[in-house]
DNA sequence: CTTTAATTACGAAGAAATTCGTAGAAAAAA
DNA sequence: TTTTTTCTACGAATTTCTTCGTAATTAAAG
């Protein structure tokens, strides 16, 4: 597994690993199929992206088969972790909470969505209190 | 001042933006400076990159006197809601609250910013039950 | 067996973003 | 006034990302 903090994948990149953090491995067939479903893209194109993410280590490649399988080399929630922190620091000013707000205040949340985030505040107080 | 909707500033000119919005009207100097406080850059880089994003409508140029002065011509809040909806379906298959759950979880949160969120999520349940 | 379809490898074109060098004009310094 | 510095305009080189065409190979269909 690649590691984190060195994880930049680019849009397309990113597309792509949507895909496979959702589905396993998969075949470059299936991606592509699944990128169409949203905009056209060709067949040798998503193979070429993937072939480059297999270079630089964001995938694996399984070649045992003729239909060669690829899964994601880096983890959902370190890449969003790395890609988040980029993000708001481009965009934010590295600041969080404008981000938090910001993004609250966009969505539309259900009840049990609000519910849940007081939750997660509830622990992170709770571990604030125990740190500190 | 420019429509929010087709605003996509890149990474130059978001960090450009960022020192527009925080000083108000600037000279190239001025930016190219505090640009180079994080980062080395040349200053005609950052002229022309100034120039780009006046053709584009992001800047307004005065230039009344010898050394133009350029401002922000894109509201800051806006650019922010539009990059981060584009940011969240890119990375977070479109979850706003895996966004926040994620931003909230790295972040060291203070108790004040805590409240604060408490705080927001309170307003928003008030309008949740007005709206619903 | 022959033909058709699917797959990988590879090269290269195209587009977008970034970077900087040079020239000319204007201002400031000497 | 002469020299030096500062500024804008402009063109072009570079880099990165995206896209696709073509060829070679293998499998499947006929």
């Amino acid at each position: 597994m690649a590691e984190a903090g060195k994880v930049r994948p680019t849009e397309s990149e990113l597309e792509i690993l949507q895909v496979l953090w959702n589905h396993g491995p998969s075949t470059v067939r299936f991606v592509n199929d699944k990128l169409n479903e949203n905009r056209t893209v060709g067949y040798t194109t998503t193979l070429k992206i993937m072939q480059i993410m297999n270079e630089k280590g964001l995938l694996q490649r399984d070649n045992s088969q003729r239909s060669h399988l690829f899964q994601a080399n880096v983890k959902e929630s370190e890449t969003q972790r790395a890609l988040l922190d980029k993000f708001m620091n481009a965009a934010f000013g590295g600041s969080a909470m404008k981000l938090v707000m910001q993004a609250l205040g966009n969505h539309k949340a259900s009840q049990e969505e609000i519910d849940r985030i007081r939750e997660f505040l509830d622990q992170m107080e709770k571990d604030h209190a125990g740190n500190s």
